[in-house]
RNA sequence: GGGCGAUUAGCUCAGUUGGUUAGAGCGCCGCUCUGAUAAGGCGGAGGUCCGUGGUUCGAAUCCACGAUCGCCCA
């Protein structure tokens, strides 16, 4: 993926804006537009409603503390009886016009004439119950029946399944401008709908005194008024939950407001098809786009701002609304105003005004703006030319983007080619957002999903797995995380952990990670150094032709083992799964370090062209495979390893491409010999340190069973175990230790194959001809069990996986010998090193005479140590070297 | 209240169609290498795979119920 950064778009650009204007028409014709009266939780320091895509997501809800009021509401016509409600808002009691009781609920009244639900409050003594519907129809004072808003309200009691029975009264004061619910229920009932308070969240004309003040100090007057009528039963404080402002975190009211909506109806299906042709990663973030698209309300696409996205809108007072769909049609339409249309935002285009298409008469565009997620929502279309006639320069930036971007605006060619995207990724807070607006709009217009593959992923996290905070002190800035840990670093972190949990970040775990890249860094600069000492010269034809030459099976291995690793990582890769990407380039810096390299070391020393060869392919063809997760260290060691050496290479990783290997089927023999090999190496050592024989110490003998094929490889082996002769076949043994072979004798055997199972454990079989054992009545035949061997006398011994491997661990005069050449060695060569000698460096040796017996090894020591000479001293105590 | 995830070693996490003795990194202990060296390699200690039932010859894995945590929506 490039960015092409100097191209991108502008959501405020006309052209963007004329691509909404487009949508909003279709909406328009399809008849979906509407304008409603709807509560809206309301911003009142922004002065506008917030949709609901806006009001769910985290830290959107707050701990606050607000009064808890319990008041009477006196019966008409029934003295002394009063139904009583509760209510954290006192600011909505002005608006109060009717009060909800639970049909099917049974209330009482007490002696003291409250009436309440029994439920809630079972310790009292009641002289009357009745069930909730027969209290529907009553009709009661208002808490502020003076109020001039509150002329010719008469309030009654009415019917609501959805009456709490966990909180207040059970009976609930509605207020219709005031809450969602209440809204809905005015509707149900045709109750009045009062507003009480402004766009500035401050009571409006009509509530008396109340008038000018916010909600918060209406709480006080409110309080004491209801104090001295002798309607407050109870005043107290509650925290709860409350939801505040996304943008400002100012605590929200409810407010009915005319606002501008998108029915979700007809596109609901629609949507929901779409969803299931989009592959989404992790799978279950699909069922929750589904869950959205299920419980998604009409789009409220108004906010009551004045910079943003100009809805054209044109309501004319005949009845007709008006849509202008694009800057053509209103230049065509346009009575006045135009003249003086930099652009299509405000201030401009308030000033046009059009004509409307039914009574001719002049219309003025609302005063509302856009929600920003049309405009974000529209970019498929609006960056890729949709319908558009023909390329146009610089067509993307014009109006308020203009000199920001130089992208053209594309024909429909390029849209139609590019239509829908591959793959878009996003933070899973975007299915009700991005995900969404997205989607809503290229349903309307083209029918499909603007995207075939979505990749979700969750939150950053700090290293502990706290959430991070500025004002915790764990917050990491970007800019600081690039300088301290690196960008590759900060990008591999990212890269190696599951999407789907929480991510962790931090120095600690970068440290970690530079560690581990460090191997992979070491190994290039092993590489370059011998290719510099041996003026190696790579050529870049090499990268399509890697078998070439001559070589060795274990180059052969390497070759086929970095193409392993391109077709993990490429499956990983398609599946948007860096984790396995990192997991397999770290398994295949492990065979490339610890075993290739450890096993070439010599041939690196003495020039050999197939070593050399083999390693910078590996390397060359790896870097090409991780560049995407580490593209700085990638690019840096592709210039000094390739681009600079090679004449006719890319000059960037990034130029160079995927490996291309399909014509290379894999030898899978050859790794998983290899791969064998590795383990009997293993075991090998398990034996060595159990039997306390340090690989210095060379042994005579070692005899594998259970590994087939790799007469190939018995040179690793006998290097690495350091042995003079490698054995395929039986190992000898004192006892048999056998195990079923569980995927092909459970299908065979069935129920009988637990005996089976309890007496191999129990050592209650017997072995016959060709390796076959008999036990419990069977004859299971060598490939349906698993056979190692235990220890016998004179040899060490380790086993796993089948595979079992005996050591001969006695010694003879000629192995103590040799096991003396070999430490000497390694101190002569730790003194080189002490010395600070250069690797090339020769040097002259002295022994103490107790040594002589180890010049029979004189050339292997001198090749070892890079001595041209080596004498014995009787003053020497121990060895000395000087430089030749 | 409905939905979606997670729960595996001291910590962070893998575990791809059910299969042998459940793995890695870090940390700890021991050994080793000494041309990766403030590194590398090997070994060891450390697990009721959240619990209970079920399916199966066989369950960390599949099913049911429950617990805890996180997220989404009301």
């Amino acid at each position: 993926m490039w960015m092409d950064w100097d191209n991108d778009y502008y959501t405020f650009s006309d052209t963007n804006i004329e691509y909404i204007w487009g949508f909003l028409k279709t909406v328009h014709e399809r008849g979906w537009l509407y304008k409603g009266h709807r509560s809206t939780q309301w911003c009142p320091r922004c002065g506008t409603s917030l949709s609901q895509h806006e009001q769910a997501g985290e830290d959107k809800y707050i701990e606050l503390e607000h009064p808890s009021l319990y008041v009477r509401f006196p019966l008409t016509g029934r003295d002394g009886e009063a139904i009583v409600v509760w209510t954290t808002t006192p600011w909505t009691l002005p608006a109060n016009v009717a009060a909800a009781v639970k049909p099917d609920a049974e209330y009482g009244l007490t002696e003291d004439g409250r009436w309440l639900a029994v439920e809630r409050f079972p310790e009292e003594r009641y002289v009357r119950r009745v069930a909730g519907e027969d209290l529907v129809g009553l009709e009661y004072e208002g808490p502020f029946d003076d109020l001039a808003a509150q002329d010719a309200v008469r309030h009654r009691v009415i019917p609501w399944e959805d009456v709490s029975m966990d909180e207040g009264t059970g009976i609930v004061h509605i207020a219709p401008g005031c809450g969602a619910e209440d809204f809905e229920l005015s509707r149900v009932h045709g109750l009045p709908v009062l507003v009480p308070i402004s766009e500035a969240g401050r009571m409006v004309a009509g509530y008396g005194d109340l008038e000018g003040l916010s909600t918060d100090e209406v709480a006080a007057p409110v309080i004491a008024s209801l104090s001295e009528r002798g309607l407050l039963l109870d005043s107290g404080t509650i925290v709860h939950r409350y939801p505040i402002c996304w943008r400002c975190s100012t605590p929200l009211v409810f407010r009915v407001v005319d606002d501008w909506f998108i029915s979700a109806d007809e596109i609901r299906a629609p949507m929901l098809d779409a969803n299931a042709t989009v592959e989404w990663t992790p799978p279950q973030y699909a069922k929750r786009m589904d869950d959205w698209l299920r419980n998604m309300g009409d789009w409220n696409i108004s906010r009551k701002r004045y910079f943003g996205l100009p809805l054209p809108i044109y309501p004319c007072g005949c009845g007709h609304l008006n849509m202008v769909g694009s800057r053509a049609e209103l230049d065509e339409r346009a009575v006045s105003g135009l003249e003086g249309l930099r652009e299509l935002h405000r201030p401009w285009i308030d000033a046009v005004r059009i004509r409307c298409e039914r009574c001719g008469g002049e219309v003025e565009r609302i005063p509302e703006v856009g929600d920003a997620w049309l405009d974000a929502g529209i970019v498929h279309f609006s960056t890729l030319g949709w319908k558009s006639p023909e390329r146009i320069p610089h067509g993307y930036a014009n109006g308020a983007s203009q000199g920001l971007s130089g992208a053209d605006l594309p024909d429909h060619a390029y849209w139609e080619r590019w239509f829908p995207a591959d793959w878009v990724s996003e933070m899973r807070e975007q299915i009700r957002l991005w995900f969404y607006s997205t989607s809503f709009m290229a349903i309307t217009l083209e029918g499909r999903s603007p995207y075939r593959q979505v990749l979700t992923y969750e939150k950053v996290l700090d290293e502990t797995g706290r959430e991070m905070h500025k004002s915790w002190g764990n917050s990491i800035e970007l800019n600081d995380a690039l300088e301290r840990m690196g960008a590759d670093v900060a990008r591999w972190l990212f890269c190696e952990q599951a999407p789907s949990q929480p991510l962790r970040f931090g120095y600690g775990m970068a440290d970690d990670v530079k560690r581990r890249l460090l191997t992979l860094w070491n190994s290039a600069g092993f590489f370059v150094t011998y290719a510099n000492i041996e003026g190696f010269r790579p050529r870049y034809e090499d990268l399509a032709d890697p078998f070439a030459g001559d070589l060795r099976p274990l180059d052969r291995w390497l070759v086929n083992r970095t193409h392993a690793l391109a077709q993990e990582a490429e499956a990983a890769y398609e599946r948007f799964w860096t984790p396995a990407v990192v997991k397999a380039f770290e398994r295949f810096v492990d065979d490339l370090s610890n075993w290739y390299i450890r096993r070439s070391r010599r041939r690196f020393y003495a020039f050999d062209d197939g070593a050399f060869r083999t390693l910078w392919y590996a390397l060359a063809q790896a870097l090409r495979v991780i560049a995407p997760v580490m593209p700085f260290l990638a690019e840096h060691l592709w210039v000094r390893l390739v681009a600079d050496p090679c004449d006719g290479a890319p000059r960037s990783v990034f130029l160079a491409g995927w490996p291309d290997i399909r014509e290379r089927p894999l030898d899978e023999a050859l790794l998983r010999d290899v791969a064998q090999v590795r383990r009997v190496v293993e075991l090998g050592r398990q034996a060595r340190a159990q039997a306390n024989l340090k690989l210095r110490q060379p042994l005579r003998r070692l005899v594998v069973q259970g590994m087939n094929g790799a007469s190939e490889h018995v040179n690793e082996i006998r290097d690495e175990l350091r042995v003079k002769e490698v054995e395929f076949g039986p190992v000898e043994a004192s006892r048999l230790n056998v195990r079923p072979n569980l995927p092909v004798l459970g299908p065979k055997l069935g129920r009988a194959l637990a005996e089976v199972r309890g007496q191999l454990a129990e050592g209650r079989f017997e072995e016959l001809e060709g390796g076959r054992i008999a036990v419990a009545g069977h004859v299971l035949e060598p490939g349906e069990v698993l056979v190692e061997r235990s220890a016998a006398e004179g040899w060490a011994l380790a086993a796993e996986d089948g595979i079992t491997v005996a050591l001969a661990t006695t010694l003879d005069d000629e192995l103590r010998r040799e096991g003396r050449v070999l430490d000497l060695i390694h101190v002569l060569n730790g003194m080189r090193r002490e010395q600070d000698f250069e690797l090339t460096d020769r040097i002259e040796v002295t022994l103490p005479e107790s040594d002589t017996d180890l010049l029979a090894h004189e050339d292997w020591i001198k090749r070892e140590v890079l001595a041209v000479h080596i004498k014995l001293s009787p003053e020497a105590e121990a060895p000395v070297i000087a430089k030749a």
